[in-house]
RNA sequence: GCUCCCUUCGUCUAGUGGCCUAGGACAUCGCCCUCUCACGGCGGCGACAGGGGUUCGAGUCCCCUAGGGAGCGCCA
């Protein structure tokens, strides 16, 4: 038998955390067993999805690699599907018409909740031999067994048991017709053949109701993974505060697509003691089983620091490509400067996020540094302008302009004056920079170049 | 209210009855390295929610309590 998973959101909202978490065990789950992953959209909802959603979902798919088999389909194009096994299911007495007003149905419940029972459809219209004389459209609803119960053997939750007693008759069609969420989404399932369904667990409540009308429609009953909720750093509902933005932020603030990956991946399964997983790692090691079945929290700095990982040991070349987008993102021209490569190889281990690095780099590009007043105060001082002076007169004269001569002229100068390293080294990067900040002095300077090093220097010493 | 789920350091987790005086990672603190900031290295602080069982032995199995969460919609 061939896997095949499905992610299945609806556009009401931006991709999310939560949301990419529950894709990302979904198409590693299909990838590992060398099945198929379908992306579904779930966009019955006429009044709340939106097209910029779709657009969001797919695009923040395709920036994290989660590459789909089949899809994207959309349920708004699947409406004749439904309607045919809606009519299967009243004519096979498995489902009927509901004719009960709003009213009726919210006095009940009220009545239900006063006496402290959990509110449930009466199944008053059930039994009904004659449609009542009403003008109103009916719904459909259908036939939940009323006795017996639903085994759930969830691969994160393990068995679950639920009594039919406390499932009720739910609603498959509405009183225009449009088929209900938890409808459409066995009536998918089944007909695209999923064979494993990994979501949140907010949906394990719905579970036993979708098994029973599968069972009704005669349909194998797929495998469920249900996956505990992202929390919030606080260990609250996760809210905009905490990361519940579109995952495409994530890319505007400079983050790797294999951190957050290797971040989320982490967040309710392991392996081991293991933390850094490549691409093909995940796939060959993970394994719903190992799944937590509790919800955890999301940790900003975990991430942070997996996105330094990343930026440590990945190819310069390509990262250079995620710091070019930064450095458009922020206005930084980056034709006149160093290679970004090389920038991204000085700037690596001093940067948590591709725009942090971008950021920190705006004096490579630019030739209007600006200086920070702190650094030119403690560091540019009036005796500290000979040697700098000097200094911009050996750099000039460099015919290897190489980090190891510049640092050899370096040492040489303060040799020379008897100062310390730091003594020269601070004013000069100050000079160069602007800031008391930047990599190695001799990497920032043979990165700035040799004329606008040494224009740099004479301008603060003038 | 009812049903269901969850509970190991601040956080993510290892742990599948003896290997646990509970291991790793992030964060944090200290030291070292050092031209700055970092990176890196070394070390410290820090947890089995509580109570009952079962067992020779429980973080691990069972029950209860407490605390979190979800569902109970003509939303998905």
């Amino acid at each position: 038998m061939t896997i095949r998973t499905r992610f299945a959101p609806s556009p009401t909202g931006y991709l999310h955390i939560g949301g990419v978490r529950t894709a990302l065990f979904s198409w590693l789950y299909a990838r590992k067993h060398g099945g198929q992953f379908i992306l579904r959209i779930e966009d019955t909802d006429l009044e709340r999805s939106t097209e910029e959603a779709v657009t969001a979902i797919l695009a923040g798919m395709k920036w994290l690699g989660l590459n789909h088999d089949e899809g994207p389909f959309y349920q708004t194009q699947r409406f004749d599907h439904y309607h045919a096994v809606i009519a299967q299911l009243v004519a096979e007495s498995k489902a009927y018409y509901c004719y009960c007003s709003k009213e009726r149905l919210e006095n009940l419940r009220q009545e239900q909740l006063a006496r402290k029972e959990k509110p449930r459809y009466d199944g008053h219209c059930r039994h009904l031999s004659v449609p009542p004389t009403t003008t109103a459209a009916p719904v459909v609803r259908f036939k939940n067994p009323e006795v017996g119960e639903v085994v759930v053997k969830d691969l994160i939750k393990g068995t679950v048991i639920f009594n039919n007693r406390e499932l009720d008759d739910l609603i498959i069609a509405r009183s225009d017709g449009s088929p209900t969420y938890n409808f459409t989404v066995v009536v998918d399932d089944w007909e695209m053949q999923i064979t494993h369904v990994i979501r949140g667990d907010d949906h394990l409540n719905n579970t036993p109701r979708q098994i029973n009308i599968l069972r009704a429609l005669g349909a194998t009953v797929p495998q469920y993974a249900h996956v505990a909720m992202i929390l919030g750093s606080d260990g609250q509902k996760l809210s905009k505060r905490h990361g519940a933005v579109s995952v495409l932020n994530y890319q505007e603030e400079g983050y790797l697509p294999e951190a957050l990956l290797n971040y989320l991946v982490r967040l309710g399964w392991s392996h081991h003691d293991q933390e850094i997983f490549s691409r093909q790692e995940m796939i060959e090691l993970f394994e719903l089983e190992a799944v937590n079945s509790a919800p955890a929290a999301f940790n900003p700095e975990k991430l942070l620091w997996l996105n330094q990982h990343y930026i440590k040991t990945g190819e310069p070349a390509r990262l250079a490509e995620h710091l070019r987008f930064q450095c458009e993102l922020l206005g930084i021209e980056t034709q006149a400067g160093p290679p970004l490569a090389e920038v991204v190889t000085a700037q690596a281990e001093r940067a948590k996020t591709l725009r942090e690095m971008a950021q920190n780099s705006r004096y490579f590009f630019t030739e209007k540094v600006q200086y920070e007043e702190k650094a030119v105060q403690k560091h540019l001082t009036t005796e500290i302008k000979k040697p700098l002076s000097d200094l911009a007169n050996r750099l000039e004269q460099l015919t290897e302009w190489q980090p190891t001569s510049i640092q050899a002229v370096v040492h040489a100068i303060a040799d020379q004056y008897q100062l310390k390293l730091g003594k020269i080294a601070q004013p000069l990067r100050v000079a160069m920079t602007g800031t008391a900040v930047s990599p190695p002095i001799e990497v920032t300077v043979y990165l700035i170049g040799q004329q606008r090093s040494v224009a740099r220097i004479r301008q603060v010493i003038t």
